[in-house]
This record gives structure tokens, C-alpha cells and sequence, in this order.
DNA sequence: ACCCGGTCCTTCAAGCCTAAAATAATTGCA
DNA sequence: TGCAATTATTTTAGGCTTGAAGGACCGGGT
């Protein structure tokens, strides 16, 4: 049974996963390089910046190192370098709160908003471009998939792990 | 104009790129950590040995080191690094051909495949069980319309270039 | 024979990233 | 109160990644 109905489908899943795997480089690299020619930046500073924004808009005016290292699904001794270098380049600002010292809490500061407030129109631009091949339609169909294909994963972790690795 | 139609197109653009990113993300994690438990390796090691596997079954016995960096989409330099660190391990051998002694070809020692061909079954079952969540269909829909990103990306790099950035 | 533009690869500096260990502050509970 | 478990963050060691600069080599033209 080296080449039954599973195996054929194992192939497929992998041959979709490269595929996927490939476009998102692709867009990735795009975004990347983008960001280093018009903003002499890259994308983890950019995503802390972006994420600092959007907490604000929800009120939330500073986040802690640990919620922003779950937001942007990336390890905690990483946020400390990422955070450490911005800081250095002014743009958010770290504090102690007094109620609890074990935390430090992060927050734009304004250059570091203005910063972000130039990048984020042209980077919008750069994607809406790259997508601007699918139909609205199209894009929706995708939106669906890759939402269904995100709770697929966490299933087949659990399953997995439950049923002992391979068979 | 700050709200009309082409706003609201991009936010949706930026909402679905995050989506499929998360997504692609959270799968590239779960392999990076299945590769380090069961088999301690890195997924950059693995895709080297998969491609030079895969350019084995097409009959070209060897790669040169531009060669390898072209399918693995990184950097020249990075391939170097990422060659030295499995040379070191004996997994695959390096060779300067007589006829152009800028090359070096690279290729599989024994050790190098037998250590593939285990990974490759469990890497297959790792993916396939992350996409069992989607139909057959739902699986070649999401295939076909990533393709159709893929394409898209091309064409949206080249027409922002050519119209200069965002209007 | 010599040079010169191009090709192939490595080196370099800097940053990104992780897992695991260490440090420091808080909390709960005996 | 005292102290063990927990929580939040940093440190460490190692590897991955890039873009740019540099060195070796090839081929063709003079």
C-alpha cells in the first residue's frame, strides 16, 4: 500500500501546503523590501508599530511585553530586542507600572506614531495591489478557506498528539 | 474621500493578507517544532536536504550553491552558512568541479538521505493531518485560487512600479 | 598575453528568532 | 508571617537571514 488513496492524498496536501508556503514568501519579500527602500525599516519593527496603534484605537494605550509577544506570535526574548531597538530609535517609550514591577508596559511615542501614520497608507497600497488579481468575490472564497484552514491546524495538532504520531 | 470604496477594499486586502500570514505562520511553527522534537533539526536543514532529494529523483545528482538558492528562494550567502552546518554534520558532501572552479556542487551523503527519507513520511503526515480540516474540494479551490495570488503578486509588483508607488 | 565585464560564491555586519535558563516580583496559603 | 508556586521579563547560546562588499574565476575581445 506504498501508493494508496492516503499516501496520493498526503501528496496532494503537501504539494498545496509548498504552494502556499511560496505565495506567502512571495508577499512577504514584497512588504519587506518595500519597507526597507521607501522607510529604511523593517517588517518586525513595523509589526510592533502597527500593533501598538491598533491597541490604541481600542483604548488600551500601552500593552505589556507579554500580550504584545502573544499578538505578534513571536517568543518573549525576541520582543525585548525588537522593543530595546525602537526604544533606541525613539520610537515608543517603556515603563514600570508601580502596582506590579515585573511588568513593563510599551507605547508609541509620537514620532513613532507619525512614523507609523506614513507607513501605513502605502503598505495597505502594496497589498491591495498584490491581491488586486482576485475578484472581491474570490477574495471572500479565500478569507473563508484559509479562516477553516487556521481551525484545521489547531485540530490537527491536538489529534496528532492523541493518537501518538504517525500510523 | 478618506472612507469611500477604495478604503474599505484595502482594509479588507490587509484583513485577509493577516489571515492567511497567521495561518501560514502557525503551520511553519508547528513543523519548525515537530522537526526539532522527533528528528532535532531546523526546517531551513530539512528544505535543503528535501530539495536536493527532489533534484536526485530528476536525474541532476547535484546542485550548485545559486542553484539551491534560487529554488529555496533565500539568499546566496545564507545557502553557504546553512551547506557549512550540515557539511559538518556529514549530511551532504561539497565539490568543486574541474571544468568551472567557481562552482560548488552540493549533494546528499548516504547519511544525508537516509536521514531525509525518515523525516519525509512524518513530514507528509504533519501537513496532511493541518489540511484534514478541508474537503478534497475545498483543498484543490484553495490550491487553485493561491495560484491565482501567486500570479496576481507578480503583476501587482510590476504595475506599482511602473505607475510609481500610491496615488 | 592581457584586460574587462560578468558570474559564482563567501564574508561581513547587523538584525531577527527560538528554547531554555536565570532573575525578579507577586500571590496564595499554611 | 514565611515561603513555595506562579507570573513577567531578560539573558544566553545558537542558528537563520539579509544586503552589500569582496575575491576568485571564466570567457571574449584586443
Amino acid at each position: 500500500m506504498t501508493n494508496g488513496r492516503q499516501s496520493i492524498d498526503r501528496r496532494d496536501a503537501v504539494r498545496l501546503w509548498l504552494r502556499v508556503l511560496s505565495c506567502t514568501n512571495a508577499i512577504e519579500a514584497r512588504i519587506r523590501s518595500e519597507l526597507r527602500q521607501r522607510f529604511d525599516t523593517t517588517l518586525p519593527r513595523f509589526d510592533v508599530l502597527a500593533q501598538l496603534d491598533h491597541a490604541e484605537r481600542e483604548g488600551t494605550g500601552a500593552l505589556t511585553m507579554g500580550e504584545l509577544s502573544r499578538r505578534l506570535m513571536v517568543s518573549n526574548g525576541n520582543v525585548t530586542g525588537l522593543v530595546e531597538r525602537l526604544e533606541r530609535e525613539g520610537l515608543v517609550s517603556r515603563t514600570r507600572p508601580a502596582n506590579d514591577r515585573r511588568r513593563q508596559t510599551v507605547r508609541l511615542t509620537s514620532g513613532g506614531r507619525r512614523a507609523l501614520r506614513a507607513m501605513l497608507p502605502e503598505h495597505s497600497a502594496w497589498v491591495s495591489a498584490m491581491f488586486a488579481g482576485l475578484s472581491a468575490k474570490e477574495r471572500a472564497r479565500l478569507y473563508d478557506l484559509v479562516g477553516k484552514l487556521k481551525g484545521s491546524v489547531g485540530a490537527g495538532r491536538r489529534e496528532t498528539i492523541e493518537r501518538g504520531a504517525i500510523e
